[in-house]
DNA sequence: CATGAATGAGGATTCATTCAT
DNA sequence: GATGAATGAATCCTCATTCAT
């Protein structure tokens, strides 16, 4: 019974990183169920086991890649850091994230900039990510360390800083080093601290 | 003649204009050859005397929203102001334009994201908008307004934090007034401004 | 322009028929659409332009048989005969017209016992063929010709009778000839006439 | 032993019941072995069991309601009764049972009206329910009670004013109550009768 | 015997593209 | 140039059947 939950999960995991993979290599119209059971070494029809629609399956997918991320941005062990030190951490576990796994932030991208964001607007979006991400910020609002700025300015700065330096970094455009991820994110912190 | 070219340009802006929003609503994929042409009033085949194939013709939309979005941003008024005062308008420009024109900001960004963007990368992408956009930031380098970082650095900040905010401002998640998009290019100023 | 609708016709006509062929040798389910339009000569998707979908394709077939059965039974040349010869000579036009088209008979029969049934149900259906056939019953009992009895009696027998003979025959149970025929149209006709 | 005999034939039965229940409703294409299996309490692999293939336990199903059908038309504590009496007595047993069990008389006509047909055509098809009907039919001729009449013209009258009249009453189309049946079969056995 | 996950061939449908008018 | 009917390859999804447990 384990083994078979463990099997499950193995080969749902199999299918996610195979959609993942083509997603990011040529787009979800790009990706046919056939080549993403393939790509996962399973049957065409196994997929329709584990997910009832292609539709379902990206959404799963999403899913599963915004656990990842979250977990990749809190790590347990900085929890103790002094909040600039964390703001700096957080910001670059997530640009680290994306560019140790770009097809991550590819189907996240794509995701976002597809109709299928309208399914989880509203909805679970941003219950795990960008909740944790507010909290933190929250956090920095109210213990007066952060300069009094709607959260929405303070999560668009980070957000969006992020997720460019990766994009830029993927896509060859420029190779950046510790040293300029740290630039970076200072220049968003010492834009937003006290 | 002329009255030839001008209904050309006409029937391919209509083109454009039906692409954008089409896939806007629908993505790439949602958005059939057939009904780019019945939405744009003219008839499938009619398309392909103006372009090669539906690679094409998405590509050409690219061209056509990138010669919008650097027009948007750097308009010949705003040229002598002070270069502080010209990088708030810029960003906002871009900021506001993307706001009017979601339908622009969505194409561009499923564009990035899916695989037509290997087609234009080391390409002539940016040879307009960001060559523009980069000329403009040298400047500030060159005269030692701006602090001496990387121009890939600065260039990361501008664009993530715009495009972030014209997101989230589009999809309904925080409606940014004049007062927040300043706090949001401010942030970006001081953090880089010598 | 008249051209193009004969050929629109046309074409039509060879899929309803290619589709009557088909059902009659392997059912519905064994009808692929791919199979459908080979043997009408065109290719899959141009079935996909005259209807909508597989089923609307089914009913619409429905349609074309029911307005030629209903055809085939009131001929104008036979509406001046008396009451009784017109009965007999209604009902073995079915049955004759069942036996040369058994692909006919056999359609409307799967049609009939299928889950397509209850889309014409409470519609269209028996607004041609049943009522036509109501009109013609009705007459009989107006004309004090027929015994007053219920019409739906009368439809049941003169149907059942009709359709059960020409089973028989296309199936190859016994060969119903001219006098056989007769037996049993008369055998209903003497049951109800007055 | 017993017990198992018992366990298994309830199992079948619900497999028959499950299967002519879902026939009813979607057809045989819509009526999926694991949907079957689903409905009849046991897993799909089960049906395996019992029935080689689907083609196998359709055919079986039809066999199991031609059982059933012989059964309520030919009822032991009817067998003295006079031949009129019975002859109606069996007509009217036939589509009572039919009203009764709607799922089985629209399983036969989807049966008989498929490619399936062809399987017990010539075969074992009458063995029972129409040699059972035969035999009835021929005593009538034998003893002079019915006139001179092909069998098969009798039995085309019998059956299928039966099932025209169970069909109409069972889509709504009429509610045939004791009289209205008595008034169909009457006007047949009027026909036949001597 | 019973299970139900896995398989993959097969079928309905879509849509980029062509071409005769 | 403009049209839109026709094409058929490609895709999503279903489901009969198998087999390891």
């Amino acid at each position: 019974m384990n083994v078979q939950l463990e099997e499950t999960a193995e080969k749902k995991c199999a299918i996610f990183e195979s959609t993942i993979k083509l997603v990011r290599e040529r787009g979800f119209h790009g990706s046919p169920m056939s080549q993403i059971a393939q790509e996962a070494g399973v049957a065409t029809g196994t997929i329709y086991h584990y997910f009832a629609s292609k539709d379902d399956l990206l959404i799963e997918v999403f899913r599963h890649c915004k656990r990842q991320i979250s977990a990749a941005m809190f790590r347990p062990e900085e929890e103790q850091l002094p909040y600039p030190e964390r703001f700096v951490a957080v910001w670059i576990n997530l640009v680290r994230f994306y560019i140790r796994r770009p097809g991550v932030l590819s189907f996240m991208e794509q995701f976002f900039s597809s109709p299928y964001a309208a399914t989880v607007y509203n909805k679970s979006y941003n219950v795990q990510m960008q909740n944790e991400m507010s909290v933190f910020l929250q956090q920095g609002l109210d213990q007066e360390i952060i300069k009094p700025l709607d959260i929405n300015v303070i999560t668009s700065a980070f957000i969006g800083t992020a997720n460019a330096v990766a994009k830029r970094h993927i896509n060859g455009h420029h190779a950046f080093d510790e040293a300029s991820m740290n630039e970076v994110v200072n220049i968003i912190w010492d834009g937003i601290k006290k």
